[in-house]
DNA sequence: CGCGCATTTGAGGACTGTCAACTTCCGTGG
DNA sequence: CCACGGAAGTTGACAGTCCTCAAATGCGCG
């Protein structure tokens, strides 16, 4: 493992302000290994022997019930997955498969449950992680409950622009079909959304979608800070703690 | 505040094992407080001052956007909520109202967040029971994006049975309409799918719902542990770390 | 160049939401 | 005790949304 790597562990919000010690009892016995893509890392009902760290690809968190299967959320470096799991060493409720080649560090439980009874602060910043993807998860059920799937599209491309910080072009992450099933519709109706957007300004390319009016896409998305992480607050209120976790991971993918 | 509501506080998964001085710092300047049906106890947006604790009567979260409301989880004593925000001393996601007359205890987040830093123990605890609460909406979207209303409302039904033990007579404990939101559809629908139902041995009597056929509803409703948390385990994995939230908390409802 | 896969488009149908009217239930007040 | 009013629940008609299947198109890689 690369000295860069250690360091990029460290960016992390569970493991920025942790002591030396704790950071070493942590990550004991962690090893660093690459996976091709369309490996199955984890599958659903397994237990979970370890805490997983994404520092290069992409890995796609998805459900299965009656031969359906659901994208639940899809992860960028840097970032940790089924940390609930390995809290509670229980079985994994979500299966994980690489969608490319992959970097990940893998972190016995053990070392991670050790390091909590040691140090309160690790334990803290454990307790803030999972409130941060608990608080994503329940933005993504308000999401899914309250729009339909054309604003929830519109939605995520405004994220895109918050997160890339682009002005109105933006590069999807992610191949069509996995992204409508992130957002929670078919692969045709992800065309058809994308289509129905043409009336407020968006074009697609492949990847690249313009922006021709964000006006106009707020408009019909309505953001809201309450749903969308990178909503605009409305009064001066700082909810800057937040280290939220949204579809996709894209506060992630802001420059820090 | 009676001795026998301290003793259910102290019965809840967040402070079981905690220490007697733990317990002490945690629960500091905690007040029992009493609300009418129908009271908001919490607005999203709002900062989140007091980690809640519901000893008597039913609150209802809910989220809203464009004018639109839906319920997101229904609780019942006895058990917390909002503690993510609490950790992350955050604004809250979700409004609470009362649905019946209640009883609260309101514990001062700064006090929470105090004893995690003395206590690694109580750190922990508190990092199970969000780890839980997570895999309870992660099971909870699952739900929402594999299965269409129908199948959703027997699996409410068979789960219902086994948080209450009862054979084939279970009683509703909310009002249909607030059902209905909990479970992703409108009143309209939720009357549509009992009526779906009684294909499968289902009859309806004002909030007493008998399952005439279990086999048949489960034929239909295909339970699995890892949506469901009723649902039987497969093999012999004991899965029994789970203190994890469903909708509606059905799982506190059962006898400890 | 050609194959395979992703994406798009079209048609049809299933599922779900909306609106309106009706029924039932329940608490209030006569 | 009964009548009444209001809210909850149900039912029907209709429209919008979404899914499925099928076929066509486009794209990238061998």
């Amino acid at each position: 493992m690369r000295a860069s790597d250690i360091e990029r562990v460290k960016g992390l919000p569970l493991f920025a302000d942790v002591a030396p010690d704790t950071f070493r009892v942590a990550t004991a016995g962690g090893h660093l290994q690459r996976f091709p893509a369309g490996t199955m890392l984890l599958l659903e009902g397994d237990p979970v022997d370890f805490l997983y760290v994404l520092l290069d690809g992409q890995v796609e968190l998805h459900g299965t019930w009656n031969d359906h299967e659901i994208v639940l959320a899809i992860l960028r470096p840097v970032s940790t997955f089924i940390l609930a799991a390995v809290v509670l060493d229980a079985a994994a409720l979500m299966s994980a498969r690489t969608l490319e080649r992959c970097e990940i560090l893998m972190i016995p439980g053990d070392a991670i449950r050790t390091a909590m009874r040691l140090d309160s602060h690790f334990a803290m910043a454990v307790s803030r992680d999972l409130a941060g993807c608990y608080r994503g998860l329940v933005r993504n059920t308000k999401n899914l409950k309250l729009r339909n799937s054309t604003e929830r599209l519109a939605n995520y491309l405004l994220a895109l622009r918050a997160a890339d910080n682009s002005g109105g072009v933006v590069r999807l992450h992610h191949e069509k079909r996995v992204l409508a099933s992130l957002l929670g519709m078919t692969p045709e109706n992800l065309s058809r959304s994308f289509a129905a957007l043409q009336k407020y300004g968006v074009s697609v390319n492949g990847a690249v979608v313009t922006l021709g009016s964000v006006a106009a896409l707020e408009n019909l998305a309505k953001p809201d800070p309450l749903i969308d992480n990178h909503a605009p607050r409305g009064g001066d209120i700082v909810a800057d703690a937040d280290a939220e976790v949204w579809l996709s991971d894209l506060t992630r993918a802001k420059p820090r």
